[in-house]
DNA sequence: TCTGGGGTCCTAGGACCC
DNA sequence: TCTGGGGTCCTAGGACCC
């Protein structure tokens, strides 16, 4: 049996507890972040029924005395960044899932500081007594089981699962608590009647897997009798990099898609020169008035980091999409995504091959001197900020639901 | 002003090659 | 010649997570 040294530490409501601990009136009282949509909300809105994700005009019926407080988004990434210094302070087997959670290994450091609870006893005090935050941490001999404990654990508490009792552990608590089951696979387990992870280890895998599809019926199989094969990753390449912006109700023209796509294709193209990896699958998709939306891709045989390559393909993709529609006359989120990422070491031309060769428009320059006005942006953008300069007159209606510096925040590193 | 923005992984079917 | 099987790549859509 391996012993429970796998820690899950998450702050618990953290862009709210960012505010309380910022603003001391808002301290106790119902608060969330955000305006159009909730991004996130304190313990004492959550007791209303708020919830991320749900429209302001929701939240505020659920409770009508939340208080709307805009982002310090600067500060979360400062204060996320150091909650996961401090478990960086016990061992660098760190895995970092997102600004304010991450998993960590301390098998390597308990001759240095005491036994697993303790550490996560010393990161949660610390956490508390230098930032001022609360966070809850579970313990267990797995990912899948540490993971779960930190969520049991909350608000402001410790978990920990002793090796040996994992399976006593797992039998009461609902499904949904598992990595991996959301909404649709609840569903389908309600159907034959399982709602406790103790009933799915009874289910046989075969039938589950016909249930649920192969991969994620082997999965939940695996996980609901704790067997949990995956290590830590403390370095993960990312897959794909993307954009999106919300519209609102708009006509499908060209006059609305051309420079929302290009400005769009500016934000992922930018984030792809700056790490050099440039990408081969351009992805579009729009989402129409219903909410139902198309996407289409095209692979490239060579990989493009070019703003203008990659704005003039994805216009190609959503021209295909528009057309294949034609009753759709309102469209309501244009998205950009690049992957097959490749590694690129110095200077690397885009060259203008593939479709956006094919479709090239006339009077279009070529790869080279668009990547020498991109370059040239990139410059003084890392000098003066991203608002510096740019593609102009993107016009995406100014009601945004979510402000530029969020994001930013949610643009992760690749 | 109903319904954000960033990702990952899986599936199913078709193309294509051996 | 016909048929089949396996492997890989690609596209479109869906489920899920933070």
């Amino acid at each position: 049996m391996d012993l429970a040294t796998i820690l899950h530490a998450d702050l618990d409501a953290f862009y709210a507890s960012v505010e309380q601990l910022l603003d001391p009136s808002l301290r106790g009282r119902p608060i969330a972040v955000g305006g159009g949509v909730v991004l996130a909300c304190s313990y004492e809105a959550k007791k209303f029924g708020v919830q991320g994700a749900m429209s302001g005009r929701q939240a505020r019926e659920l409770c009508p005395e939340l208080i709307f407080v805009g982002g310090h988004f600067k500060e979360y990434q400062r204060l996320g960044d150091a909650a996961m210094a401090v478990l960086s302070d016990f061992t660098p087997l760190v895995e970092r899932i997102s600004i304010d959670e991450a998993f960590a290994d301390v098998a390597g450091c308990t001759h240095l500081f005491g036994q697993p609870a303790e550490i996560a006893e010393t990161i949660r005090r610390r956490v508390r007594a230098e930032l001022g935050l609360p966070i809850s941490v579970g313990v267990a001999s797995t990912k899948h089981l540490a993971k779960i404990a930190s969520q049991v654990a909350k608000p402001d508490g410790l978990v920990t699962v002793a090796a040996g009792t994992e399976m006593d552990f797992l039998r009461d608590l609902p499904v949904e608590l598992m990595w991996g089951v959301g909404p649709a696979t609840k569903a389908r387990l309600e159907k034959i009647g399982v709602t406790r992870i103790g009933q799915l280890q009874d289910v046989p895998g075969w039938s589950l897997q016909k249930l649920l599809g192969t991969a994620v019926g082997e999965k939940l199989s695996a996980l609901s009798q704790n067997r949990d094969p995956r290590r830590l990753e403390t370095h993960r390449r990312t897959r794909s990099a993307g954009a999106q912006s919300a519209l609102g109700r708009r006509p499908a023209t060209v006059a609305v898609y051309r420079p929302a796509l290009l400005h769009l294709a500016d934000r992922v193209a930018s984030r792809l020169r700056g790490k050099a990896r440039p990408g081969r699958t351009v992805t579009a998709r729009v989402r129409f008035a219903d909410m139902r939306s198309v996407t289409r891709a095209v692979t490239l045989d060579q990989p493009v980091s070019a703003t203008a390559i990659i704005a003039e393909v994805a216009e190609d993709l959503v021209r295909g999409i528009l057309a294949d529609h034609p009753r759709e006359r309102t469209i309501s989120l244009l998205a950009i995504s690049v992957s097959h990422l490749e590694e690129r070491f110095g200077l690397q031309l885009d060259l203008p091959l593939g479709l956006a060769d094919e479709k090239r428009r006339p009077g279009t320059v070529t790869g080279a001197r668009r990547f020498g006005a991109d370059r040239a942006i990139d410059k003084i953008r890392a000098r003066f900020g991203w608002e510096a300069v740019g593609y102009a007159a993107v016009e995406l209606g100014d009601r945004r639901a979510v402000p530029d510096a969020f994001r930013e925040l949610a643009e992760k590193e690749l």
